[in-house]
DNA sequence: CGGGTCGTTGATACGGATCAAGGCGAGTGG
DNA sequence: CCACTCGCCTTGATCCGTATCAACGACCCG
């Protein structure tokens, strides 16, 4: 296969780069064509199925990874058990905390997903001589940080009717951009993932929700679809300003 | 005065940086002494009394700025009133979100405060010129996220008593590094800040206060002094592992 | 058909919120 | 100097939201 016909303006591309999304708004939309080239040598793809975690709290890290498609949880878990999900990562992100060698909680896939994975000093040798990489990341870890903080608010000062339509709000963000004011989607996580990021129980979660459908502000079929007429009573309902 | 025959080894170092601690921990410790001069010329010290908000959430904010002492309290601010702190920066902490116009929290003098603070355009040619200093920066970013995704744990699934015992270790931790198992500080928030920071009520915080208290694992003088004769006990109290 | 997982619904218990009163130290003015 | 007030904290009584315990329905798979 040609490369130079297919890609005018990136001849180099590789080949396992040229389709992925990833690349326009992941870590590699920093790299020029020949670090991609380089990059990809060493980097695989993986598919992880849902339920499978691939990385462990307290494990050792040595890979970065892109996710290309599906959701991951992040999660710590205390000694005696009590779980709570710290964030969902969605494509194009990029995980793996650059200068930690170890991981301080797991990462598990929440749905069917896809990664591309690079070995950690790869990433590192790319990090120090790319400023635009090291940039891209570190505005990533600074929005990673404002959506920590947002869900300590909802964590800490928010109620059960709440935390339900604020992780509801926040799967709809992640749905087509326009939309316009409804919204369609199946849920990536279980009963029992959304009690654990929300800090409820399983109970308490499919309560809310059966009170969020009687009250019309959502509808839901076979547990995952749900249907959000109106994103704006949805926010309301989350105590969004 | 002459510089060169008081400070040998950076001869051109600023009068001003010259007795700043935040120099070795903080944003500063990556310039070279011609770049610290250079931002001196365009940095002053602020002196910010304790209750003193500084930074308004969704202000826009036009500088960042160095802690020297004290301590600072980020927080978030619901429609109706409730709030939530979502972060305590202690010196010689970097405060201000590079890359975001408007600040989502509000920034407030926990105890009185010293801040050097710097113009944004500074920081930001400084930061595209020293890939140093971002990588600090970022790192310190990351570093932010891991301690707001285990308060995110603290928030989501711990018990009252839990959370008081985490904040007072939290606070333990920032004392003198190692005075061994025993630890003796001044709380740097009432007991209001306490509970906002944890979720909680003030007179939740207070009876679990008392309940340590009794149970032996602090002491309590003036309602702010503190001493933790067994750090372990405190930590096992806090659910920490 | 039986067994398993996941979600819903109901009854009850309990932890923390809310409402209310009072203590204590600091500042203020008589 | 004392009486008064004010902010901050503690303590008690009661209420309410969510957890817990339990039963059951829907669906899937063997």
């Amino acid at each position: 296969m040609d490369t130079l016909t297919r890609a005018p303006r990136s001849p180099d591309l590789p080949t396992v780069c040229r389709s992925c999304e990833a690349r326009h708004g992941g870590v590699c939309s920093a790299l020029t064509a020949a670090q991609l080239m380089e990059l990809s040598k060493h980097s695989s793809r993986r598919t992880i199925y849902a339920g499978n975690e691939f990385i462990g709290q307290g494990e050792s890290v040595s890979s970065y990874s892109n996710i290309l498609k599906g959701v991951v949880k992040l999660s710590k878990v205390m000694a005696d058990g009590r779980q709570q999900i710290v964030g969902l990562q969605f494509a194009p992100d990029f995980m793996g905390r650059p200068f930690f060698e170890q991981s301080r909680m797991a990462a598990e896939a929440a749905t069917d997903t896809e990664i591309c994975v690079f070995p950690r000093r790869a990433i590192e040798r790319l990090m120090a001589e790319t400023p635009e990489l090291e940039h891209l990341l570190h505005s990533q870890a600074l929005e990673e940080l404002e959506d920590a903080r947002d869900w300590m608010l909802t964590l800490g000062r928010k109620t059960a009717q709440e935390k339900v339509a604020s992780f509801l709000s926040l799967i709809a963000s992640h749905g087509d951009p326009e939309a316009g004011d409804r919204s369609v989607f199946e849920l990536p996580l279980s009963r029992a993932d959304i009690a654990d990021f929300l800090g409820l129980t399983i109970e308490t979660v499919s309560r809310q929700m059966t009170k969020l459908r009687k009250e019309g502000i959502i509808q839901i079929e076979n547990n995952r679809h749900v249907t959000v007429p109106d994103l704006a009573r949805l926010a309301a309902a989350a105590g969004n300003d």
